[in-house]
DNA sequence: TTGTAGGCGTTATCAC
DNA sequence: GTGATAACGCCTACAA
């Protein structure tokens, strides 16, 4: 291993003169430190993370948490998060389960023994909230992706849920549905609850029927969505329009429709949430909300990079654009 | 922070003692031991990892590099590693894009700056091989999965992709298919040059027409599998059968051959590779190879582990059983 | 501009 | 069984 001990042996110089010049500190003659970063680079250096974060208590690190990344909506807000972190050098650390926030205290072993300096949490679950009073407390910047916080001492990136919902069932119902179910998703997360919400206003503005017994419930899973389908198929038979809570349920509601004999958008119309990069691909193409996940990536990392630089302070609230992508499923 | 000296100083003993009694070594006496974690945990503490891994010289750590997260073929390869994880207490460090892998170098940081204990690596794409080199002088233990390595130094997980791709061919020829097209996926891949060396021995073995002209290119992606299709349907309209190297493909053909207004399987049969989750709502659910991924991701795991805890030896080479998954697209 | 010395929290070695 | 002491590699006052 070779560390800047050996790089001053060689360079005929003392270990701190190396540890200034390749932290582009003051105090070093310009010569020495292009020489030291020479022999640097000639050496292949690469300094000791674990001794660096030991003296400066810092890590570099950034703390993702979220409930199952096995989620397809995870992933373009990864992409994008990566995309910052790798251009401000910090490592991003994940935690994907929340089978193992139950097991083991994840977030204790992210800040105590791991040391993040920040943390991104998404997901609008009613269980990440018992987060953000032990980050508040210890005072780690942490930006949550999903949800609206009243709290003005925390970050959070969202999009007004409530009116995407609204803009979704309109447009089933400007395109003369009378009759319009809701598949809505677990009612842990905040999200369902607002979609919904806006399911109902939207409905109770044109004077649509609105009734309980068409809002259906599933997980946010494909087969939640299949299920939930074949149940509106049987009980509310008479139904033409179906707002769908997230593109993955929207799937299997297709497929059900399908099944049954029926035909999408001409016996049942159906709009989904998210715009996955699948929803192009189904039959027929999916008309969804967009969610702008690759931005939302993006800039939960750019506001906690611009905290954590002293650049920007706690308290940022943004709300996304989202947009309804019309395609053939309505 | 609480450190090993605070729970010292309360249990009346040297920080020495609160090591080893932590760390259940020999040589402390059972009621002092008992004594010093109940202090510890009282008083909420958590080891520091960067000073631990400064003096051990382990971090703890596993490596995981694939080309792409956005890729749902991932996802639960990532759940299957995170599982046994999380039970052996290894922390996962991802990288997840080869885009960054270009700019920065990933591997050596991952090795030299973070101190991986040992890397996963996961992906048949040619680029991988530059790695393997470096850990294998590195004596970084490491195991590679979508690979059959001949190195008997390298430790792999894999299916026998051209065995898969016979099958997959064999069951649209036994169908009664006799033009069958195969949509592969790029050649950097090894994968790809396997699934369409099983696909030409099935086409041969069974005396159906074999042709450099039935095979078309994509990226693995659903966009390439839609194009692929459309230009399958203008070149080869009478083909009846389509085997495509990977199930996001298949989606985008299933979609082309939609649009055309053919139907799927009575016009053009489909078979597909990989089974993804969402594969069983596709219209007609889709007839594919199931690859055992979240399998492949545990595996890879408690390998690594158990040459970490010098249980195995390396040279592992791991060779799992693939399934066609029978649904309605064949 | 450069060098010296001390310490970050933990573990390992060796006395006691 | 227990306790000093010395590392691990790096950074940062402060001294020269």
């Amino acid at each position: 291993m070779v560390t800047i001990k050996d790089i001053a042996r060689r360079a005929g110089v003392s270990p701190s003169v190396v540890s200034r010049a390749l932290n582009n500190k003051y105090g070093v003659k310009e010569s020495t430190k292009q020489l030291i970063k020479s022999i640097a680079r000639e050496m292949n250096y690469y300094p000791n993370a674990a001794a660096r974060r030991l003296v400066t208590r810092k890590s570099g690190m950034i703390g993702v948490m979220m409930a199952d990344i096995s989620e397809p909506f995870y992933t373009q807000i990864i992409k994008g998060m990566e995309y910052v972190a790798s251009r401000t050098g910090y490592t991003l650390l994940f935690s994907n389960s929340y089978d193992n926030l139950e097991k083991t205290n994840v977030l204790q072993k992210m800040i105590v023994t791991e040391n993040v300096d920040g943390l991104v949490i998404v997901g609008s679950n009613r269980q990440d909230t018992r987060f953000t009073g032990i980050l508040l407390e210890k005072q780690i910047p942490f930006v949550l992706i999903e949800r609206n916080s009243k709290n003005d001492k925390v970050n959070c990136i969202w999009i007004d849920n409530k009116k995407a919902a609204y803009h979704a069932t309109k447009f089933l119902i400007e395109k003369g549905h009378k009759k319009i179910a809701h598949i809505a998703g677990n009612l842990q997360n905040q999200v369902t609850v607002e979609r919904l919400a806006g399911y109902k206003q939207a409905l109770k503005d044109a004077g649509v029927t609105e009734s309980n017994r068409l809002v259906f419930y599933g997980n946010y899973l494909c087969e939640d969505g299949y299920h939930a389908m074949q149940e509106i198929l049987s009980k509310q038979p008479d139904c033409t329009g179906v707002f769908v809570a997230n593109d993955s349920m929207a799937y299997g509601a297709l497929q059900a429709i399908h099944e049954a004999g029926f035909v999408v958008p001409k016996d049942i119309a159906v709009v989904g949430f998210d715009d996955l990069e699948f929803s192009a691909f189904t039959n027929p193409p999916l008309t969804t909300i967009r969610q702008p996940r690759y931005e939302m990536g993006k800039k939960s990392m750019d506001i906690l990079t611009k905290i954590l630089h002293g650049e920007a302070k706690n308290g940022i609230n943004l709300c996304l654009p989202f947009e309804l992508v019309v395609r053939n499923s309505a």
